[in-house]
DNA sequence: GAAATGATGTGAAACAATTCACAAAATACA
DNA sequence: TGTATTTTGTGAATTGTTTCACATCATTTC
């Protein structure tokens, strides 16, 4: 029986992302017209690849004419719902916390950190442009902002506790930089993101001496290679 | 005609990095012995990906007696070569490698991070353990150290030149902060992170109203979802 | 305005990864 | 000792993804 679900792959997402890094790139040279070849070259995939990405997103070209710059950089800023605001708190404003709270793409990119949190009275003396806040006013931000998204940036020990905390006031989605995997309820998302893995990663592959077969980027290697 | 060469996923290289973390937790709670269903409940996969997953990698078992913890934790430490200490470079010491230096995991794991560099002289003052040079040093410390491996967190701007630099001088892999898509020899491995897309990740899956099939995981969601 | 060209878009084919299904082995237990 | 049970390990089947091949159409050229 054919199924009504669409399916979005999580590889085409991401090859997404390589092909709007390398649009906002030609958009600042001032390039109005794209092609598929183009793309591929810039981002090591092959040109179906990137016209079979499009055509699962719904991204229409012309024919001869390749992509428009501008509309496919908008597309894609709705695929990633950057039209809208969203508010994301900050837990944990430890050596990382505090270098991600002074990031600027994230606000450049509409994603604004609210508010962060640390259970450490010293920290919440105001250390950047956005206020440092006690645990025991969660809730209360959570609410004000609308926050659906956290980004997780305590000691592993306190890393679960603090989700549990952050799922019970309605958090959805989490960044999570401590090297545990959390447990959460299935409609709450974790995107672990784990720095010594990705350092393991590079050393692994530079031991393994791979001749990269066309593209360079860690991330789309996933296909395999040969040792 | 048969191939001689193997080739090793990159999914199953991603979630050997799971099994691990969830047998370090297990280690530490004394468990001795560890079933393929085990991990698997803890990671969100199948058991039969669990023991595939190990099969490429040459992990045997005991049949009705699961995996020694130990010795699989071991096995995993030489796939990454922590056997071996790694020598690292950190160039840019700003905000976030300010943090990344400050980080003691790195250390734990046989990855030290044996010099950092920054072009500003001001930042040159030592401001951590770790000695701050600048670039001119390069050479001499890469060559001292053997260094094969970078962490690069410089500005986007800069990126592309010190790239250039460090795979002149024998780097050949970087992991990059930075939100450019770096061009380098077919050898030198990068590995992008970025923050703002592991961000928007979350956010997009959040809007999909994603109701994870078994694991929550964002980096095991590649196989798609209903929305 | 017809022919050549150059790009998209997409079924079909090829390839890759996961799941299924079960044999084989080790252990437990009667 | 033999039977039941449990778990591994792996071919086969299935499912998913990428590449191929080419129809299609817009544009340029003659
Ligand atoms: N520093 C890095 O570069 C880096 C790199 C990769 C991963 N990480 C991970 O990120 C996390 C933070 O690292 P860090 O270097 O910033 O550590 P840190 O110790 O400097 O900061 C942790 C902060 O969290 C606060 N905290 C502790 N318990 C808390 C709780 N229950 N609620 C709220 N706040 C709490 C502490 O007061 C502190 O300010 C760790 O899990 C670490 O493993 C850090
Ligand atoms: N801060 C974050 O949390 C964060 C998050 C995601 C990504 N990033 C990315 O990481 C990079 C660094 O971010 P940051 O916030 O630390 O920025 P920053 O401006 O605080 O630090 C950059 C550092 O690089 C140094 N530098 C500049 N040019 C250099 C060169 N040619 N050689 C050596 N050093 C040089 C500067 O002196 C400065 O100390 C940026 O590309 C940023 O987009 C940062």
């Amino acid at each position: 029986m054919k199924q009504f679900t669409k399916y979005i792959i999580k590889n085409s997402l991401k090859r997404i992302f390589l092909y709007r890094a390398c649009l906002s790139r030609l958009k600042l040279m001032g390039v109005e017209k794209v092609f598929s070849y183009t793309l591929a070259n810039e981002t090591g995939v092959t040109s179906e690849q990137v016209r079979k990405d499009f055509s699962e997103f719904g991204i229409k070209g012309n024919k001869k004419g390749g992509y428009n710059t501008n509309e496919l950089l908008e597309v894609m800023e709705n695929i990633f719902h950057r039209n809208k605001e969203h508010n994301i708190i900050l837990i944990g404003m430890g050596n990382l916390g505090i270098a991600l709270s002074k990031h600027s793409q994230f606000i450049q990119r509409n994603m604004n950190i609210v508010a962060t949190f640390d259970i450490d009275p010293f920290k919440q003396k105001v250390r950047s442009d956005i206020p440092v806040y006690s645990l025991s006013r969660l809730k209360e931000i959570i609410d004000r902002f609308k926050v659906k998204v956290a980004i997780l940036a305590v000691p592993e020990i306190s890393a679960q506790e603090v989700t549990d905390e952050l799922v019970r006031l309605g958090i959805k989605g989490i960044v999570n930089f401590a090297p545990v995997l959390l447990k959460v309820p299935q409609d709450v998302i974790i995107n672990n993101v784990n720095l010594c893995n990705e350092l393991e990663s590079v050393i692994y592959y530079v031991h393994q001496q791979i001749k990269a077969d066309g593209s360079k980027n860690l991330e789309l290697l996933y296909k395999g290679m040969k040792y």
